[in-house]
DNA sequence: GCAAAAGTGTTTCGTTTACACCCATGC
DNA sequence: GCATGGGTGTAAACGAAACACTTTTGC
């Protein structure tokens, strides 16, 4: 065994924690990855993550390493499983704890701190570290099913969304496509969405910088995993007027309660 | 810290898992529980469970410490949580792999190795050590949901089941209840169960014997818990003629992978 | 002014629900 | 023979799916 200053009677694995997070840049599902600088799997590309401290609860360390490597604070980390092959670690024996979790584009904006983090289209992952590939499957499997039963896309998206933007977005998730407005009816017999009263400010001037704005931010979060987002095409989408939605929790929270309610897409 | 062989550099936890089994007397879902010989919680009831070895995986751990404990060998065993409340073990740091499993009245007729093993009715579930009654609540929450989209109701079920045996089953599980006629077609058309073929020996004679043992093994799997089911409201379900089903698993694989296709209760 | 996307209602179809009667068995 | 539960079909209601046209915007 190691040499070290923690001793116990029994072996003891070591625990780890691994969040798969993913974005949505308004066309496609994305993965936020970082690159091992490391043994083992140095220079492999792996989920954010790493050792559980003694004093922290799983989702703790989850938040604290996802911050401590790509700047990110989310709120809303899901624990989707737990992965123990003995063998998944060369280093010792190490099991990781997993979560996955829900970027707006908004919460990237600020810090740089991930030199080293970068997103990449689910369909373009490169091959991962450890079994990271394995639990990325297992992940969007859980995503896929929670999508239909927790509003859970909404944390994909800004505050204020459209129709057409919420509805490429569980296209994406879900791998199909929906007729637009059984889509509309749908979502909004729904009784979560509220239509966002817009600032109101005169118009055109409002909305070609608020457009610009979302330009930029996107950029900022995607634009260095777009490799393939260059390709021909692929054309950004433009969204013309649209009419904001907004996710009202409260009344989201009354409706669970009240009955079986079940937002089934 | 504790003295031992076994050193690291940093803290690890201890591992633990366990395993919330359900059973079915064919009116209610039972919990088996045993009593803890030693402490922490010593004399209080707690799930079959134990420490996870070195050189096994948590799925591994979970049915060896299930057949040490209870006598119980069961082939599904249901990820659903793990559980790392800083202080939920007051010995050290312990986190827990928690899994579901599903045990059929037959898997229960053999051994006795489980002195300390008993059924307790979900509802009569005395407190429970740890944090075990939080683990409880999970399990069962975890079941409802899998119960409409997995065809695991049949691993609580004999091998051949009557519909209203398996109706009683959904109803208990979900506590709702279904109407009969609908229940019938939205199962049949499902797919996935089979008339069973009868073996057809003569008829009253067959059945007779068949119903004593049944009732046998009832006894044996439930009789130890059953200070309630002895109460005035509630004599033995006894089936008459009864059509017997059997869940066909090859039928369900190739649905499975057809299209998208949901079980949906 | 033309192409592309956003916004809106109605009809059709399939599924789900509600419901009633006859038969078999055990007492 | 009476009470209890098992087995079956049909009609009404609801929700899901299919579908077309008008308006706005960017080029």
């Amino acid at each position: 065994m190691e040499e070290g200053k923690y001793c116990y009677k029994y072996p003891h694995p070591a625990v780890t924690t691994d969040c798969v997070v993913f974005g949505f840049d308004g066309k496609r599902l994305n993965i936020l990855l970082i690159e091992r600088g490391g043994e083992p799997f140095k220079g492999c590309w792996a989920f954010p993550g790493g050792f559980m401290n003694i004093d922290e609860t799983a989702e703790q360390g989850a938040m604290r390493e996802l911050c401590e490597e790509t700047g990110l604070k989310l709120e809303y980390l899901k624990q989707f499983g737990t992965f123990t092959a003995v063998n998944r670690d060369p280093r010792e024996r190490v099991i990781t704890i997993a979560f996955y979790a829900l970027a707006r584009k908004s919460d990237v904006q600020g810090g740089d701190d991930a030199a080293k983090a970068q997103w990449f289209p689910l369909e373009e992952v490169p091959p991962l570290a450890f079994d990271h590939d394995y639990i990325l499957r297992k992940a969007t499997e859980q995503l896929k099913k929670d999508i239909h039963f927790e509003p859970i896309g909404f944390g994909l998206l800004d505050e204020q969304f459209t129709m057409p933007e919420l509805q490429r977005l569980y296209e994406s998730i879900l791998g199909v496509h929906f007729d637009r407005r059984n889509f509309y009816k749908k979502m909004l017999q729904t009784g979560i969405l509220e239509e966002a009263e817009t600032t109101d400010e005169s118009d055109s001037d409002y909305y070609g910088e608020h457009q610009e704005m979302r330009r930029m931010s996107i950029d900022a979060l995607f634009g260095g995993a777009s490799q393939a987002s260059e390709q021909a095409c692929c054309e950004e989408p433009r969204r013309r007027k649209g009419t904001k939605f907004s996710f009202n929790k409260e009344r989201y929270e009354r409706l669970k309660e009240d009955k079986s309610f079940r937002l089934e897409f």
